[in-house]
DNA sequence: AAGCACTATTCATACGTTTTAATAAATCAT
DNA sequence: ATGATTTATTAAAACGTATGAATAGTGCTT
């Protein structure tokens, strides 16, 4: 390996004056061109790369970021982690991925094992979160610049982006009653899960803003698990149930994606189709949505672009802990968009 | 924060023998238990942790992999990372996730970062690589141990883990032909891509064992395109001039399962029912496949599997390079297997 | 009684960088 | 000419760890 003083050694100058030079330091600027020349041209004769060890350990920078998934496999994270991913790229960090597998000891153990590595700054996705809320306490203690994407927060130690839920579920339901469907039956999410109930309230919002009557026997819930593709069997099993009561509703509104494609499989096996004998409306917009026949209408949240805010909460905390500056956490909470596509029709 | 020499102080032993407790060096064997209890405790007691920086540098270990996709929203990657996490987080490493989006000079870019930061293994996931191999040159040079999934590789000098293609494209037919399939539609992959060949060859390897006769008309490919995503609608586009071409058809052999799901929306739209009117199999078994309706029947491709593969590989050659053993390249194909749902049917 | 092996511990150094403080020469104002 | 400032360069220290070589005591052999 060719270290600093190689380097040195070769152009003739310090060590320090080749630090100086390469790094572009303040004191840069009472160095002559042409030792500057030398110095780089030396340099790049013996292909020099800093060490990052050694300048980590004096700069105390890492520049990485903790990156942790509560469950890489519900598609959710894909397009989240791309918008990660590219806004860490373009400001030159690099992320360090970690998934939690929903289990407290793999997220205890990661945590520690992020700490030691330094990381600057972290980003959290928990989307299907069902650990206690007090393993996000051992997060604060951390004081590293933090954002959660996917679960509401208050307080000032911990930034977090989320979707606008009671909006998206407004959206949802004025669009099937925009439609025409009055006899709707609403699969709602797991009760301890942070987005359940505001995303139902926006639904309600719209039924009393619309004048219409919710019927309470139309309404199911999915049940807890850790697994976020259950909710695509539990999504199908409710809905066959509720084939069964035979109320003869004409569209479902599923709590997400999974769930909708769990619909309409039940829907399928009882000889209906969608969107002819019913129509599904989902949440999320993931991948899957717009491959498969028909194409799922659904509630889209920017994943993409709340990955690349949060990333970006995440970098301003950066700046702000090396200026020493305090800075307080930052609450978004953006907009969702309706996708209209072929699961849904209007009744005739 | 608290460093070796705070321990050492406050448990009154030097700093080496902190050191040589705390890693459990060799030399710890000749420290009584009662010297380690009291500097066990004192660390403890200060919540000491080590700095890894200052112990990288001196080790020259980071403890990281490399992890480098081509295009993270392929659908494909989500459960090759599970496997890739899953395996690294047993053996305490850290994965440094890096999407090169096939661009070249991305690429190029994040290869250096991760150089810099003296990652000890790297795992490439060239699933729908565009790229030139030349390329893959710059990776040799790095004599880092390095594991390509998705892509075959002759040579010592990096592994390789990749389905069997060729087998996966003879029980894709074999089934269909089983299932009385005769009039069958091809849709290949990409000429350029490492897959398509050997996938076709398995097919024609079928077609000649069963003495199927392949109509040429009734073979199409998908063209290139950087976009994992382009394939579906590509596979769209094709099996509508397929279908306008009144060939009578009864079943589509899908080069992967974006194209079948394309496959699919155009028979819809064509009002060809699957699988009641036309069988489709893809390749692949991505998510998707299980939750679209019908589920699509494919080959699967054992991705976690294939993560763990490569992962295996990287860490058996780093502890190579560790005890300066010399160790050749590892070249895996592992067995794709056949998931009959229900999208495909027996010609009655 | 000398020599040796083992036990218990420490000193000093090196890993490769960045930065502070210092040196020395050149330029400038008075 | 003198002191102050700017320019150009460097020696030395520090970041926190791990380790080879060194020290010293103990017990054992011959």
């Amino acid at each position: 390996m060719v270290t600093i003083r190689d380097v040195a050694k070769e152009s003739g100058f310090s060590s320090t004056t080749v630090s100086i030079v390469l790094n572009d330091a303040p004191l840069a600027r009472y160095i002559p061109p042409v030792t500057k020349k030398r110095i780089e041209r030396a340099a790049e004769k013996l292909g020099y790369r800093p060490n990052q060890f050694a300048r980590s350990l004096r700069s105390k920078r890492s520049h990485t970021v903790g990156v942790m998934v509560f469950d890489m496999t519900d598609p959710y994270c894909t397009l989240v982690l791309r918008g990660i991913e590219n806004t860490l790229y373009q400001a030159s960090y690099l992320p360090i991925l970690t998934d939690v597998h929903n289990e407290r000891s793999r997220f205890e153990r990661y945590l520690e094992m992020l700490l030691d590595r330094r990381i600057e700054g972290l980003v959290v996705l928990a989307n299907w979160l069902f650990l206690d809320i007090n393993l996000l306490a051992d997060l604060e203690k951390s004081s590293i610049p933090t954002a959660i994407i996917g679960c509401e927060l208050k307080g000032d130690s911990m930034s977090s982006v989320i979707v606008d839920n009671e909006v998206g579920g407004y959206l949802a339901l004025e669009y099937l009653h925009s439609l025409g469907h009055r006899k709707i039956a609403f699969i709602r999410g797991p009760k301890t899960l942070g987005d359940s109930s505001p995303r139902w309230r926006g639904v309600r919002n719209c039924a009393k803003a619309c004048g219409l009557e919710l019927d309470s026997r139309l309404v199911v819930d999915l049940p807890e698990s850790r697994d976020p593709l259950s909710s695509f069997e539990a999504g199908q099993k409710l809905t066959e149930e509720l084939i069964k009561q035979k109320r003869g509703f004409t569209a479902i509104l599923a709590f997400d994606d999974m769930t909708a494609f769990g619909a309409i499989r039940a829907l399928s096996k009882a000889g209906l189709r969608v969107p002819e004998h019913c129509s599904v409306i989902g949440f999320d917009d993931v991948a899957a949505s717009a491959l498969c026949t028909p194409p799922l209408t659904t509630v889209r949240q920017p994943m993409e672009a709340m990955g690349a805010g949060a990333v970006n909460i995440v970098i301003e905390g950066i700046k702000s802990v090396l200026e020493k500056r305090e800075v307080g956490a930052n609450h978004r909470k953006v907009a969702p968009e309706l996708v209209v596509r072929e699961s849904t029709r209007s009744l005739s």
